[in-house]
DNA sequence: ATCCCGAGGG
DNA sequence: CCCTCTGGAT
């Protein structure tokens, strides 16, 4: 894709959502972290419903060490994947408890070394509680950012890096949030809505799906 | 490459 | 029935 066009691209975008964000819910960085941790393969709708009523007494890490993890893990049954994120989940308040002064670590390097946090989840909670202008490539971006010829690339980390360069930098903070949001209910992974999609003419997959 | 896994949509 | 949902660890 031409720089032009990405310009316009992230133009587009901005003009059709000034101020995008997560949708999960949260309160802290803590809170956001475990939310994010808990969305792996999982709607954030079906997330937020089961973190609502826990998220209310649950804030620090301890609040959740206190908890317990068998109630946890039965409350976050209906997320799916709900025994090893309850593991992840505790054993990463454990950690923050004990290593961290019960604090969200602001460093990729120290974000990864918890369980259940790799370099997408590290990337969302660098991102959107401490304000640092990476881009987690997930399975919409990956896949909105190679239809449309964007950032094409193989893997999720040549996506991510073909990103950080193309992205023109005024957008860098919120193209996110634009993509993902974007791939979520016009770019579907199944019957992507091309006819009402804002970048047809930019795209170099849309013209064929029409 | 495979496992974890429930819920919702087509 | 099949596929997908803001993946990570083995």
């Amino acid at each position: 894709m031409k720089p032009a066009d990405r310009v316009e691209l992230f133009r587009r975008l901005q003009a059709a959502n000034p101020h995008p964000t997560t949708e999960l819910h949260y309160k802290n960085p803590f809170q956001l972290l475990v939310a994010v941790i808990l969305s792996a393969q999982a709607t954030d709708k079906s997330v937020n419903l089961a973190t609502a009523p826990l998220f209310k007494s649950i804030k620090t890490p301890a609040d959740l060490l206190a908890f317990g993890h068998e109630r946890f893990e039965a409350a976050i049954r209906t997320i799916g994947l709900y025994r090893t994120k309850a593991r992840n989940v505790m054993a990463t308040a454990r950690i923050l408890q004990e290593q961290h002064g019960g604090l969200v670590p602001d460093r990729r390097e120290a974000l990864e070394a918890l369980p259940g946090v790799g370099r997408k989840t590290a990337n969302v909670v660098l991102n959107t509680a401490f304000g640092q202008p990476t881009i987690a490539v997930d399975t919409h971006i990956f896949r909105v950012s190679n239809r449309t010829g964007l950032a094409p690339g193989k893997t999720p980390l040549a996506v991510e890096s073909r990103l950080l360069k193309v992205v023109p930098p005024e957008f860098r903070q919120d193209a996110h949030h634009w993509l993902i949001l974007h791939g979520r209910y016009v770019c579907r992974a199944r019957q992507p809505d091309c006819a009402n999609c804002i970048l047809l003419d930019l795209c170099s997959y849309g013209a064929k799906h029409v």
